[in-house]
DNA sequence: GTCTATATTGCGATAGAC
DNA sequence: GTCTATCGCAATATAGAC
């Protein structure tokens, strides 16, 4: 049986496979095409046949990633499911898609702090997507009485953003300081005593 | 009366502040020395001249700028106060740093996604730094019976690094998302909020 | 589709004039 | 201290053989 045949991934997929934690750990501009396919096992003139260009397979690794994060919203969308119950479910989605997808938050934030052209195209719409979502899930929290009044849904939303990704953001280092705790554990436990805090009853 | 006297801030110093918003946006691999020199008007060869080459120039702003970092935490350890203003005050703090230094947050995260040599010889000490600082704080509210006796130290630690400092980290697209709210309030609510759900009364 | 060879540009660094 | 000129090398990309 020939090698291609039981190999069947094309080529292509495994060129960026290989390059999204390249890219991910060491940045956009902190890799060269030719490190690149020669950790692929292939031909540096494919990166150009296949993709057009550097620039080019890093658009495709940050659109197919950043896919991830819209799926993830669009699933939750569909759910009915009381404000405080979403969210935390929500939370749960997201943790799961860091680690299956374990660079994608790093390619997140290096678009953030050191954007490429395709941080407007790509990066900035899914956030913003996800920032609405939470909005709206809070707002409804506060129509329904669940969360306090006088809190503010875009301040809230900004702040859950933040507990449930800044482990992943700063991970290795946020494992070590966590002390061999659990991850799931921690997030669980922050997002729960900051919805406490936001909660208008117990 | 001469220019130079006029003038008198050092080369090497302007040098480095001309630096230091090129590398915070662009990350290191992503600016050259020639870029560098010609932003801050001066010849290339300078930057080899004062620094010893692109690397050693990047080392000095990075250290220059964690010492800020460090000084905040040496200058909270002194002060005397029960844990839950300990932790705002020390909130403050960091806020007053980020908006005197606005590029040394994209510099950190820039480190932790994408690390230099500089890693772990400044970035990993003066983050590890702040957390034992704070987990201190909180053990202290756990003792003082100001904070719930379940909750652990390391991980709530974590999660307030991650309510004061994710504004700042996702500007300025954070900017945007709180839809013209003022950031000061912003963070100042979210702790509090925080805070609340980890107080043992109330 | 995949290779070699090469064109072209830009990089970091330095020798040496001033 | 600051300049010009240049070295040696690595970058992306592509033409053309197979």
């Amino acid at each position: 049986m020939r090698k291609e045949i039981l190999h069947q991934k094309s080529v292509s997929h495994h060129i960026m496979d290989t390059a999204i934690p390249l890219f991910a750990t060491r940045g956009y501009a902190g890799v060269s095409v030719r490190e690149l396919a020669k950790a692929a096992g292939v031909n540096n003139a494919l990166i150009s046949y296949y993709f057009g260009g550097k620039k080019e397979l890093y658009a495709s690794i940050l659109s197919t990633q950043f896919a991830v994060l819209g799926s993830v919203v669009n699933e939750m969308k569909q759910e009915e499911l009381p404000p405080k119950e979403k969210i935390c479910h929500f939370a749960q989605q997201v943790m799961t898609a860091h680690k299956k997808y374990p660079y994608l938050i790093r390619l997140v934030m290096g678009e953030i702090i050191n954007p490429t052209d395709c941080y407007d195209s790509i990066v900035k719409k899914a956030i913003e997507k996800i920032n609405y979502f939470l909005r709206a899930c809070i707002q409804k929290g506060i129509d329904t009485g669940d969360f306090k009044a006088e809190i503010d849904p875009a301040a809230v939303a900004i702040a859950l953003m933040g507990i449930i990704n800044f482990y992943y953001l700063t991970w290795p280092l946020s494992q070590e300081l966590l002390l061999g705790k659990e991850v799931d554990y921690y997030i669980e436990q922050s997002l729960y005593h900051y919805l406490q805090g936001i909660s208008s009853t117990n």
